[in-house]
DNA sequence: GCCAACGTTGGC
DNA sequence: GCCAACGTTGGC
């Protein structure tokens, strides 16, 4: 499942080739039309007009990502892994593995070091936003997709031609308080009503991506929540 | 290239 | 545990 980060990997990770920029395969049809601006070529003014339309602007991105704070086991291993586990990493840093959904995976693959994400719990009796982190190497290939005892495990991707790819993310901070979903629907829905800085968030237009992308005012009314009382 | 069947996500 | 939403697969 495109599901969340698991066990952080080394944090000093072995250099690899990264994506041949060869063929496209039938299988990686969805790739190219979702691909993001990233480092596209000059002429590519599509992807780039898709990308704005995405995620409102290049220069600054922010990041909403998805994992699951409790334990479930998946083909007998825990995918476990919450912003607890983050902060308890070796310089609570983690790579951000097991994202098996191409439109997550390009997301990925956009990330700049620097930038910020949310750490969002998912699956799990309380869902919502539970901190910041921010991306501190971007994107290389995923290693659990050769792992045959992974959940992730991905016999269809090889070495020379990795599928799926990871970031490094380093835990900021907690939030000054727990943000839950239910609160930000009901601005959501609001905002849908009467025009507001979360009308588009993705969160709810696109339910089931656990990478994505917001824009600076999402990001920032997101933020002016922690200072509010829990409505 | 269509689309039905299937599998996964993830809130509730 | 249920099930709606939606991505993926594969037959045709």
């Amino acid at each position: 499942m495109p599901r969340r980060a698991k066990r952080a990997c080394r944090n000093a990770p072995e250099p690899d080739p990264e994506m041949p920029s060869g063929k496209r395969t039938k299988a990686m049809k969805t790739e190219t039309s979702d691909k993001l601006v990233v480092e596209g070529g000059p002429s590519d003014s599509t992807k780039k007009a898709q990308a704005a339309k995405d995620c409102g602007n290049e220069s600054s991105r922010y990041w909403l990502m998805k994992s699951e704070p409790e334990s479930r086991m998946e083909k007998g291993v825990d995918v476990k892994f919450g912003i607890e586990d983050l902060k308890a990493q070796p310089k609570q840093t983690a790579c951000w593995d097991g994202v098996r959904n191409y439109q997550a995976r390009n997301f990925l693959r956009a990330m700049k070091v620097g930038e910020e994400a949310f750490f969002y719990h998912s699956n799990c009796k309380e869902p919502g936003i539970a901190g910041l982190m921010k991306i501190v190497k971007e994107a290389y290939p995923d290693h659990t997709q050769f792992e045959k005892g992974s959940p992730h495990y991905d016999p269809s991707s090889k070495k020379d031609n990795p599928k799926w790819s990871v970031v490094d993310v380093q835990f900021i901070r907690m939030t000054k308080r727990f943000i839950p979903l239910a609160e930000l629907k009901v601005h959501h829905q609001a905002h849908k009503a009467s025009g507001g800085p979360l009308e588009n968030m993705a969160l709810f237009t696109r339910q089931r991506l656990s990478v994505q992308p917001l824009t600076k005012g999402e990001f920032d009314f997101v933020l002016s929540l922690e200072d509010k009382k829990p409505s």
